[in-house]
DNA sequence: CTCAGATGATCTGATCTCATACGATCAGGT
DNA sequence: ACCTGATCGTATGAGATCAGATCATCTGAG
């Protein structure tokens, strides 16, 4: 566990990956910020996006939030216009949190937005160096599924 | 940013580099309760270990924690008899968090084992991958300082 | 149809987090 | 010696988080 440049403090992959994706968590956050979303709001409607149609059950899932967690911010995003709970005519238990219109223009700002900042974080390592660093993510994260909640 | 195993929904690699590190939490927070230790204690006892003599407010800063939830955290630790607070002679103002014999013993069995957890988790990847994904992280890294609280 | 159990959304209460405030102490200038 | 401003540790209050309870609804068995 390095701690600023030193050498290891417990496991130093760990700290430094940690590390990497706090810095990440920042660079993205501030695009979002220039939106007038906060970071979590972009993650939301980014698997509201990704994947439409979940209930807010298993959109907590998705996004690693608690359920409770995630209900105070749907309720954010839709007293601000930029979701609806739509009721589910199949199932009148669940509503269908969806994006409004304005909603998936700011997600698609927000994106791309974090995309440039993205890519200019990566902007000094070639192709095939993040290629295997994908695949390396990749290949910690297989191993088990349960993501546990950090957002 | 990726959910499950699909394509981007935002920044794929911010996403992965998150849930890898997720993941690695829960690993090395696995073997910190073997031992009775939440991670977070953990972290603390291996900063103070690797740089002894830091106030609070420093040692707060170091592993990225608010000083009002770090005294919290070391109240308990002291409450456990894992450290001390040693008043310093010269400043009377400060209290210097010191690892008692019995939190370096723990300290030192969970590094062990998280270290172990670690090679585990990068068992199939080739030391030369090893070496310039460290370079990689460090090099996302690099380009600012302050590291924020997730912990 | 009816009942028992499961599931989705929401509420509640306990706990954790953090910005701020405060008292004690230090350092530096006058 | 006496201010002035900064810093350290601690206390406090507002807000966030999460486990568990609750209510409505669905599903499947009998």
């Amino acid at each position: 566990m390095t701690v600023g440049a030193g050498p290891t403090i417990t496991s130093e992959i760990t700290w430094l990956l940690h590390r990497a994706a706090q810095h990440m968590h920042v660079v993205t956050g501030l695009q979002a910020e220039k939106h007038g979303l906060q970071l979590r709001d972009h993650i939301i409607l980014s698997a509201i996006h990704k994947t439409p149609g979940l209930t807010q059950v298993e959109l907590a899932k998705t996004v690693s939030l608690d359920k409770t967690t995630l209900m105070s911010q749907l309720d954010r995003l839709e007293r601000n216009g930029l979701i609806l709970r739509r009721p589910d005519p199949h199932d009148r238990r669940v509503r269908i949190p969806e994006m409004t219109a304005a909603g998936e223009d700011i997600r698609a700002r927000v994106a791309a937005d974090s995309r440039v900042a993205e890519q200019d974080a990566l902007r000094s390592f070639s192709g095939t160096d993040i290629e295997s660093f994908r695949r390396m993510l990749i290949g910690m994260i297989g191993d088990s599924a349960d993501p546990g909640s950090c957002l």
